[in-house]
RNA sequence: GGACCCUUAGCUCAGCUGGUUAGAGCGCUACCUUGACAUGGUAGAGGUCAGAGAUUCGAAUUCUCUAGGGUCCACCA
């Protein structure tokens, strides 16, 4: 024992500093040597801009949680951390300083000179976010850690390019896509959000050449009119598909436009004709490619009118769409307007409206190797847990879309794709080339644009673990971690990411990158609202720490995470379980005086135990077993809530309680059977708590244990040899007795220092003899002084209160004290209730149909509850006539 | 428009393949500074498991419908 004094109330602060770092200086974290099998995650990367919020939180204490318990568990453990260039977030926090503060534009300085700020940006900021990881407590070999650019990841995207473009899977062409005006770049389709906004209907009015009849669009963008190439109407459309074959005039143009028949058109919607604006709309564009219409592109990159909308160029688009309609009423050709509420996409980073437009970009064919990932998940080599995530990994790669790859930052992996300036020859290549392979000039250049972030997160996997450097595989050791086991993520990245991972990596390898996916809701207030900026409604994890410490948020996160979706955090649940880190804290503060020798882990003599001793060591079993499967299938909400219950109830309620009449015994036998059963428990406990309460288990465990630090030591299991099941039930048959001897003082207003007179009735041999050797027991937990054991053959006081389990009476005498009257009433509502009870039972067993389905376990244990509360009503009934 | 999920004590949630006297934590009430812990102890109140119907010997649990809430996907001009 140490001989510092143990604070009363547990302080987390600097025992988790000091644990953290001998963690790491121990290289506990690195895998141990040896053949035992390997078990490995690969850490979800945070931005290299951001904050950790309650989200990476619950991710990453998750993941903590099933590698300590592995590690202890024997196998071989790698969690590999990392962190995510985050392309365009690190790009526009760095041109954003570096305008603040320089008033420098990052065309002013040119791609060269920008990339060395954003790379320094990087070397300041990393270490950042580390430190708020560790600040978790995650047990991350940190000698893997990997930034997203790093070179081997720059190999690995490169190699992955190359091979898809030189299969023809990845091709350059002139589409439409999603064009963010804000960040000027394409985004993928999986980076739009629809949002509902409140737009309006505006009808306006077309001339058909050579005719007075009009035709009425209706539209909810009339701006990009000046973008038209034809109007459409269904062929079906009785009302105008004679116009079919003849020109519209295009107002506030000169231009004349086709209008043409195409099923696309719905009859029923709008006014049943349709502007066709193949340049900025995604159904125009396939009507567009259908009649061979000419695109025509109206907007700048930057979101405003270019001169092919010449009455409104320069404009934005809100400007635009207010002039257009100005036009538009001035030549009375808006013919009326109605609101209307419209789904519109905006930009999943930068919030801003995306414009369709129509552009060069890189795009990579993705069906074959989303077909291998479906089937991958449908033959179960990769696992959902829960399992109904499934579905939305399926939706999305069941109808998979060619993935717009290229983006048009400077930040990211350069696309690896050069183009000969003498023969114009275009290739791939995995290292900078020295000339065309084609011609062998010298002048060639390489694609500007970079690679999407999610590209290269796809090959996570495989490139920190070495892929595709064969020395730097061996060396991390890829044939013993890859695949990697489970992947602990969010549910709003199954296909931004973990379809992605999968479809690379059964596309390189033809394995799954991991064997099992487990997503854990997301983290959200007490009233079950997303945690927003705007709503000021979000818990910083970091200060939640600081305030409760690091394990009572870890068993927080813990406790809510199961197979649900949200995990409403109030803080008045963390105060909760930082007040049980605390009990459990003051529980080893109790014993502490009384532990000499606390390295043995063995109780010596199993036969001398007694019946409360067997008791606790039949429910450590009890706990062992429940906590392991729940890990194992991440019902972490499980696995905490056996802890607690065993913990408080099991050990400190009554253990202790029981315990303390030996340990200021003199009976130096009793004592140290006693503490060596205690202290097999605690460390145990201990044991099983470290995944989820890494620091506070520890900090114990260092007073227990001289030699072996907890987080290396061997995870606790089941012993057949503490098999109790006998001694559970007399103990049970004890808890109930004391807590209704509780009850009765409570409802006859004794104080806690009255003592009262007690005797017990049963014929249940072995329970007498336990009753008989918890007389200490029994007066410090219920009061009882001058108990007797007898009979039920014996004659009952008159003049008492009872109480009774099915196995034991207990009459207390309390002369003056009872109001009979009171007693009676007490004693008779309790009998209506078991009889209640037992008329719930009898009429099961009485019905035949019941003893003709019901297997017999069933009906076993119907008949065995229907005899407890016989006996129980027995007794009371006695007891009744008895009063008088 | 499709798909999925939720509705159990005042609050936040458990309740697995149908068989419990329907649970926990917080909150609440009463009493307690008993030599680990007031970040504590003991006891208690509180639920016709959203509603209706069906299957069954038996439904919080399975099925159908209704009402309310949520999430994701979708190009409805």
């Amino acid at each position: 024992m140490e001989e510092s004094t143990i604070e009363k109330i547990y302080n987390p602060k600097d025992v988790e500093k000091k644990w953290y770092q001998k963690w790491k200086d121990q290289k506990c974290f690195t895998p141990r040597q040896g053949d035992q099998p390997a078990f490995s995650l690969i850490m979800p990367p945070p931005n290299v801009t951001g904050r950790l919020h309650m989200g990476h939180a619950l991710d990453n204490i998750c993941q903590d949680i099933l590698i300590r318990y592995k590690r202890m568990k024997g196998f071989r453990t790698l969690w590999i951390p990392g962190v995510d260039h985050a392309g365009i977030a690190t790009q526009s926090v760095v041109e954003k300083k570096l305008y603040k503060e320089q008033k420098i534009k990052r065309n002013d300085i040119g791609r060269d000179e920008f990339l060395k700020h954003v790379w320094q940006w990087k070397e300041e900021h990393m270490h950042e976010i580390i430190q708020q990881l560790e600040q978790l407590g995650v047990s991350c070999d940190w000698d893997y850690l990997t930034f997203t650019m790093d070179s081997i990841p720059n190999k690995a995207v490169r190699k992955f390019f190359v091979d898809l473009y030189n299969q023809g899977l990845i091709y350059q062409a002139e589409k439409i896509i999603n064009w963010d005006t804000t960040l000027q770049s394409a985004i993928s389709d999986a980076e739009v959000e629809s949002k509902e906004v409140k737009g309006k209907f505006y009808y306006i009015q077309y001339q058909i050449e050579g005719s007075d009849d009009t035709l009425t669009i209706a539209t909810t963008r009339p701006e990009t009119l000046f973008g038209d190439t034809a109007v459409a109407v269904n062929p079906k459309d009785e009302r105008f598909s004679q116009y079919i074959g003849s020109y519209a005039i295009l107002p506030l143009t000169d231009r004349k436009i086709p209008i043409i028949g195409d099923e696309y058109v719905e009859l029923e919607l709008g006014t049943g004709c349709l502007k066709v604006t193949p340049g900025h709309d995604f159904n125009d564009f396939e009507i567009g490619k259908r009649h061979q219409l000419p695109i025509i592109n109206i907007l700048n990159k930057d979101g405003t009118f270019n001169e092919n909308a010449a009455a409104i160029q320069g404009l934005n688009v809100q400007q635009g769409r207010k002039k257009t309609i100005e036009l538009l009423e001035e030549k009375k050709l808006l013919i009326k307007v109605e609101d209307r509420l419209q789904m519109v996409g905006h930009g999943e980073r930068s919030d801003s409206i995306i414009e369709p437009m129509v552009s060069q970009q890189w795009f990579l064919n993705v069906s074959d190797m989303a077909n291998k990932a479906v089937k991958a998940v449908e033959n179960s080599d990769m696992k959902f847990f829960p399992k109904g995530w499934e579905n939305t990994y399926f939706s999305w790669l069941r109808e998979p879309k060619d993935w717009c790859i290229s983006r048009q930052l400077w930040w990211g992996h350069q696309i690896p794709i050069y183009q000969c300036q003498s023969c114009q020859h275009q290739w791939a290549s995995e290292q900078d080339p020295s000339a065309c392979p084609n011609c062998q000039a010298s002048e060639f250049t390489q694609d500007p644009d970079v690679l999407d972030t999610w590209f290269s997160s796809a090959l996570w996997p495989l490139s920190t673990l070495g892929w595709p450097d064969q020395e730097t595989m061996k060396q991390k050791d890829f044939e013993s971690f890859f695949p990697t086991h489970t992947l602990v993520t969010g549910f709003d990245i199954i296909f931004f990411w973990v379809a992605r991972m999968m479809m690379s990596s059964l596309s390189i390898t033809n394995q799954v990158p991991f064997k099992h996916t487990y997503i854990h809701g997301i983290v959200r207030d007490k009233q079950g609202r997303k945690m927003s900026k705007s709503l000021g409604n979000g818990i910083d994890p970091l200060e939640t720490i600081d305030q409760y410490g690091c394990d009572a948020v870890r068993f927080t996160l813990a406790a809510g995470a199961g197979y649900n979706r949200g995990l409403n955090l109030d803080p008045a649940k963390i105060e909760g379980y930082r007040n049980f880190v605390n009990k459990l804290w003051n529980a080893f503060r109790f014993l502490s005086p009384h532990l000499k020798n606390t390295d043995s882990n063995q109780i010596e003599n199993i036969t001398s135990l007694n019946s409360e001793e067997k008791w606790i060591l039949e429910e450590l079993n009890q706990v062992i077993e429940q906590v392991s499967h729940s890990i194992e299938d991440y019902r972490f909400d499980d696995a905490s809530s056996a802890l607690y219950r065993f913990i408080y109830d099991q050990y400190c309620s009554w253990f202790i309680e029981l315990s303390k009449p030996i340990l200021f015994s003199d009976d130096d036998k009793a004592k140290g059977q006693r503490l060596q059963v205690l202290t097999l428990v605690l460390k145990d406990i201990l044991k099983l708590i470290h995944p989820i309460t890494p620091f506070v288990s520890e900090e114990i465990y260092s007073h227990l244990s001289k030699n072996q630090m907890l987080i290396s030591e061997k995870y606790p299991e089941v012993r057949a040899e503490f098999n109790f099941p006998d001694d559970r039930f007399k103990m049970n048959q004890l808890i109930e007795m004391v807590t209704q001897i509780r009850n009765l003082r409570a409802s006859l207003n004794l104080k806690p220092k009255d003592e009262i007179k007690a005797q017990f009735f049963t014929d249940n041999q072995e329970v007498a003899q336990f009753f008989y050797q918890q007389k200490i027991a029994l007066k410090d937990l219920a009061g009882i002084v001058a108990a007797t054991i007898s009979s039920k053959a014996s004659k009952r006081p008159g003049k008492s209160s009872a109480v009774a389990t099915d196995q034991v009476e207990a009459y207390v005498q309390l002369e003056g004290l009872i109001d009979l009257k009171k007693e009676q009433e007490r004693l008779q509502k309790k009998i209506d209730h078991l009889l209640k009870e037992q008329q719930k039972f009898q009429a099961k067993l009485d019905n035949p149909k019941f003893s003709e389905n019901a297997p017999e376990e069933v009906i076993n244990e119907v008949k065995e509850k229907l005899n407890h509360s016989t006996l129980k009503i027995n007794s009371l009934k006695a007891a009744l006539n008895n009063l008088d």
